[in-house]
DNA sequence: GCTATACTGAACCATATGGTACAGTATAGC
DNA sequence: GCTATACTGTACCATATGGTTCAGTATAGC
């Protein structure tokens, strides 16, 4: 069964949930950056970008290290394996329901036809 | 490129980001279930499993329908497809990403070895 | 050592979230 | 028609979120 009270899943749903952080995925998929790098390019201030920065470290989705002045970011070491395998057994779960729904219609369509040719 | 600057996957992450609504996912999987049956199994009141209701069919993840006193909800007619997907090209570029620093570190190791056997 | 850069921390603000209570409306069933 | 049930709507509360400003601190580089 798929595990829901999770709190792993809270951070990284939630992180994933501000299409700015995502942005930042993105960013860092392609290369590290620091936090000013990414302030800018999502224009917002260096504070407003360290929380950011925050909740996807939190979350395990980012690494950052400091090295003299500059603080880099760089992709988490887990990769939202997790929350794909929550995501994959969920779907799996409504594409069976789906079906069973299929096969109720089905049957119905079945009955009628049957009463027709009575 | 993942597109990250979509109000869908701001609804649908933020609605997963809730172990409760993560729950009624679960729940409707298996069966459909009033907004009662739902506010007594996670203890909650009928008004607070009504919000989370709402979130879940604002996002797409869950349908509702009123039949006399009784509001059945549903499993949407959405199934995480494009999350999945958003997620899946994220997981791609991460592990490309790391691919990469494991070149990079492979090539350091070779440099390295080089320059002792000089 | 001075100055510019890069971050950090605290305080503040508006709005959202996750919950409650309570009063109201509508329907099911005797 | 009365009563219990099932929801709905509004108001309220505490805390979180997403942002800002401003005042620090620490380091890079001349």
């Amino acid at each position: 069964m798929v595990q829901y009270s999770n709190p792993q899943y809270d951070a990284s749903f939630g992180a994933l949930s501000d299409a700015t952080r995502r942005g930042v995925l993105e960013q860092l998929a392609s290369a590290d950056a620091s936090i000013t790098a990414l302030a800018e390019k999502f224009q917002m201030t260096l504070t407003g970008m360290k929380k950011h920065v925050g909740v996807l470290e939190r979350a395990g989705l980012v690494r950052t290290e400091k090295v003299g002045r500059v603080r880099t970011c760089k992709l988490g070491l887990r990769g939202l394996e997790q929350e794909a395998a929550w995501i994959e057994e969920y779907r799996q779960l409504w594409s069976e329901r789906f079906e069973e729904l299929d096969n109720i219609v089905e049957e119905l369509k079945l009955k009628e036809k049957a009463n027709e040719s009575k």
